[in-house]
DNA sequence: TATGAATGAGCATTCATTCAT
DNA sequence: GATGAATGAATGCTCATTCAT
């Protein structure tokens, strides 16, 4: 009855956050199928019960887990967009934060994407996860349609050239486990370099 | 008297065959944690003795499966570049062949993506991706640096490139099975276009 | 307030006890490779799961059991042994009590045997196995010695001797089983008194 | 239809006794559960299927080779026994004969121990064994009669006592495996010794 | 709320045995 | 005779999930 969220609900919330934190290291670190519920409870410091408490199962616990993690990666980003001018530094400066991000993510990366090729989540998380790429994608997007409105860019259609974009980026993160002397950062950068130059038109490029 | 290599090994040969087939099919269907061996064996019209006898694990066979189709994609592709004259064309055509194989490919991406993501196979089988991987990613550096030393291209470091490019081809095929209104085809050549303009020289684009 | 340990242990370790017995049973009538989890987990009345719950293998749980059996025996026996002034009367009253032991134990014995004999186990478990032989021995060899210290017996080695007599009565239970016309308690009986005149001393046959 | 027995038949003797070898090294050294019979071919340079040709089952073949091994030792042993005056020393002769085959034995004991105890098996094999040890007890119970005849021993019922001291080797055999620091050759004699004791008469003794 | 005990379906793998060649 | 390929029943064990306290 009472506005302030109860004493009850905050611990509620604090220990949810910790379960949360648990698994997404748990699970980072030995896969969604390799990892079991009671790693995750040992890991959290409460009963297997009690995950079931919080989580209506294994599955919708690794999606509270990721979603967690990337709305907070997602809000931090967008924030430090503020001060670019031109589109080129915009895209260079979101390229950075995913460049950062990939290297933070090591064994979150491999989850998601077992998570996603795991056969059976594709329906419901699939969802969750084409909309939250799809969010990012707007973002970017809308840089490059930004760019194209000032002159600074050729006109091309931005939709297919950012999804490969976020694409390569995904799948460095992957790479990164499998091929150890690559230089990932060299390679994000190279690609944005690359990828903005493509971009520019004649005259950006001629002057 | 005959050369051939004895009846006995050529039906081992085709059995074996047959069992990789199947694994590809099923595994490829059902993921690898979601299917079974004996759905491998029905699939292959063998036992599930039969598979053990021709792989030691379902592992293996996985690895197996995965390897063969890789091996003779490979082949197909290489040989697919013979008749192009400039590194642009080259990677064109290359590109092509990679959107093709990641338009075929469906289920047998999600696959890799478990696959790579599953926390076991790290060790063994994630050397061999990385072969693969490395020797792919060595011929498209060949083209690009033939590219430079033919003035066609700007003088950047292959290499990093390179890896982005092949890693936006694997991340797109995982981003079409999460984001079904992407479209595949427009974002592979999206990026392959941009990136080879991205290489040109100022001389070839202000010409 | 209570002393007692939690209902919750109480039920715990009633619940293994249960699960012990079972075990025994089962393994004893089936032997322990032919005797599979699930017969033990229904002898049980509980499910498989369960088994693994209090136990980590089919092993460990046959350890167990076969330990907990014997450490009853032991204690049973040694207490037994109050009230008998000669270390001759001493031997007897072990020599019955584990005449009583091997016909008890029919199945049981087969059991040990097997489990003695089954290759995995000798590391771990033989350590066990040997800790308890080598109790029962030293409790023999401390007899014989207090007989020798009290002129009853000849000055002879006594550890070597009391192995063989242990063995002897391990083999008899062993034999039961294959020779059935076999008359275990003549044979026990006609070994411990053979035994005992042998380490008279010759004053004691002589005078 | 000739009486010599024609080269194949030679030759199938041969290869035989070159699969029964084989199957004892390698059912005393993995036991019989832990032992396949693929592990028998491989050891005795035969395929699979061959096995099957001379024998009908694993378990036929464990029986096989076990007897073949034991009949030698029987001979070998009664012939030993020429020679000897009196039943103690008679006695002691088989006893040595017996100590020397509990310490060639190590792993064969082992795998006999676990044939017995195999549930399955009891019936044929158990009288196969049977038949073997009660042979042997005679010989022993006839040279003990021969010492009660001639007045070197007391008038005891020799039969169950027979059957204690070769359990007694048997059991050592097994003790051996699990007791390290025991001394088999003591035990043995200290046995064979302590036993001669107690069957010489008092005027043996006493004189 | 939280616990830890209980469940039981599910699955990879082994291996004695058979059989076509 | 001999081979090696094929079979398929059998089983220990895991683990997500449920439930009595």
């Amino acid at each position: 009855m009472s506005e302030t969220p109860s004493k009850r609900e905050l611990q509620r919330q604090e220990r949810r956050q910790q379960i949360l934190a648990a698994a997404l290291a748990v699970f980072s670190e030995r896969g969604f199928h390799g990892a079991n519920v009671s790693d995750v409870a040992a890991a959290a410091g409460v009963s297997q019960g009690t995950i079931y408490w919080y989580f209506d199962s294994k599955e919708e616990l690794l999606t509270a887990a990721v979603l967690s993690y990337f709305q907070q990666f997602e809000q931090d980003t967008l924030a430090g967009l503020e001060g670019y001018e031109t589109a080129a530094d915009k895209l260079r400066a979101l390229g950075q934060s995913m460049t950062q991000l990939v290297q933070d993510m090591e064994g979150l990366f491999t989850l998601f994407l077992e998570y996603w090729a795991s056969s059976d989540q594709r329906e419901e998380a699939g969802e969750l996860w084409a909309a939250m790429l799809t969010e990012y994608k707007d973002v970017l997007v809308g840089i490059i349609e930004e760019g194209i409105a000032r002159g600074e860019f050729r006109p091309v259609q931005a939709g297919p050239l950012v999804w490969a974009v976020m694409a390569a980026y995904d799948g460095l993160a992957a790479y990164t486990m499998l091929v150890p002397d690559m230089d990932l950062v060299a390679s994000c950068q190279a690609l944005i370099e690359t990828v903005v130059r493509g971009l520019l038109t004649d005259e950006q490029i001629c002057k």
